[in-house]
DNA sequence: TGTACATCAGTGAACGCGCGTTCACTGATGTAC
DNA sequence: TGTACATCAGTGAACGCGCGTTCACTGATGTAC
């Protein structure tokens, strides 16, 4: 634990990585009690330090929490380019993989997630948050993209649409059933399940694959791999 | 405006509606600020009161906040219900009018909508909330099922699973894009074009509909009218 | 119709609390020579 | 290798503030007789 200090429960005067412990504070903090809820002195006190200690590392509160959403964005976008793992072993396949890891992230980051999406930050005064979430978006655009050039020309929505699709009702589903919190609504299936579900009766419906039967794969058309 | 006493602007020792005038309130600092930001002792301020008068009331600013969330799904599952009005013209339109009704609560009636969904409210420890929230899925619970009923048999889905698949998606876009806070993404085109859009291919998936034709008056094959 | 009284719905003063923020300070660290 | 000094990252005390909540109280209203 190098952002501790000297490791061993022990510290001098100075922190260490400060910056780090607050930012661990934060996420401990909003897991616990909301993003509402989360408040400076309390960050500081957790991190074992004076409440002016924290005005060393960020502008206030909100800045802090804005950086808490950035990682998280980062990591998200992380977690979802590898879960696509460029478009292996196929692209429909790979999709799927891609909205488990939303849920998954929705469930497990539960911090992160609130951060994100629950703190009413405003993406138009940060541009790294916002570069952030877009590269977390970009995912779900491009996979879109390689899947939308599988389907018959005549027959091929915008990507661009279907990747505000994808991203509305998986996004939909983590806020109403998925989230970690355990406060929400009871599914009498799992989200995954019925993410996966919604997807493939979507993809059916654009004729990208058979009625009634999930694909296979479908003989390399004309993947960019 | 009977709910604020004489209607005078003034009033004498007794409040006359306080009640209905501190839900006003509650709404009115919600929209402003959040139902994070809403403080008990605000309302109080802003019905004209000593900060002692909403205990009367309320046991407590949560007690307000559910109340609020309370109305605000009786209010929500009005406007379902009369944007479905019973599958009338035809059970695909109706259902369409539905979704449009849900952004629409999602965007003009922005407090409300806070205090339903994003203010971390427990559903177990309050049964009228929950009653409430329930009343506003019924609606398009029953409306799946209408559609439902017209597909063929060996194509029909659980009618549970289509309305969480229409619930998501329309929570998602409406959480993402139709917010009325303007805080959230831009987006190329009308969130409501884009939850219709995104049903239409669901709904083909389904083979509820032929494909790549929006469906005319399918000439009633079974309507429990 | 008038009066006495119970009940209700407010007041306003007071309290403790924790938060955000500032300030002069000081201990620790790194670096130039 | 040692020393002087600049810089950095903390301290802790203090402040004003607004919130939630309680309390004894009091003005207004409704009702029994």
């Amino acid at each position: 634990m190098s952002w501790a200090g000297r490791g061993d429960g022990r510290r001098g005067y100075h922190h260490g990585n400060l910056r780090e412990a607050l930012i661990k504070a934060a996420l401990d903090l909003i897991e616990k009690k909301g993003p509402a809820g989360f408040t400076f002195a309390d960050a500081a006190r957790w991190a074992g330090v004076s409440s002016a200690a924290p005005y060393r590392h960020f502008r206030d509160r909100d800045a802090l929490i804005a950086d808490v959403a950035r990682r998280g964005f980062d990591l998200f976008a992380d977690r979802l380019e590898h879960a696509w793992n460029d478009g292996r072993p196929e692209p429909f396949t790979a999709f799927e993989n891609v909205g488990r890891a939303y849920l998954a992230f929705a469930r497990e980051e539960l911090a992160y997630y609130s951060a994100m999406f629950e703190a009413g930050l405003s993406f138009d005064d940060d541009p790294g948050l916002r570069q952030a979430a877009d590269r977390s978006f970009a995912v779900l655009r491009r996979a879109s993209e390689v899947l939308c050039a599988r389907l018959p020309s005549d027959k091929r929505p915008p990507a661009l649409m279907m990747s505000l699709h994808a991203w509305a009702l998986a996004h939909g589903i983590a806020s109403l059933f998925a989230r970690g919190d355990g406060g929400r609504r009871r599914l009498p299936m799992a989200p995954e399940e019925l993410l996966e579900a919604g997807f493939l009766i979507y993809l059916q419906g654009l004729g990208a694959i058979a009625q009634n039967a999930p694909p296979e794969q479908p003989a390399e058309p004309s993947s960019p791999s």
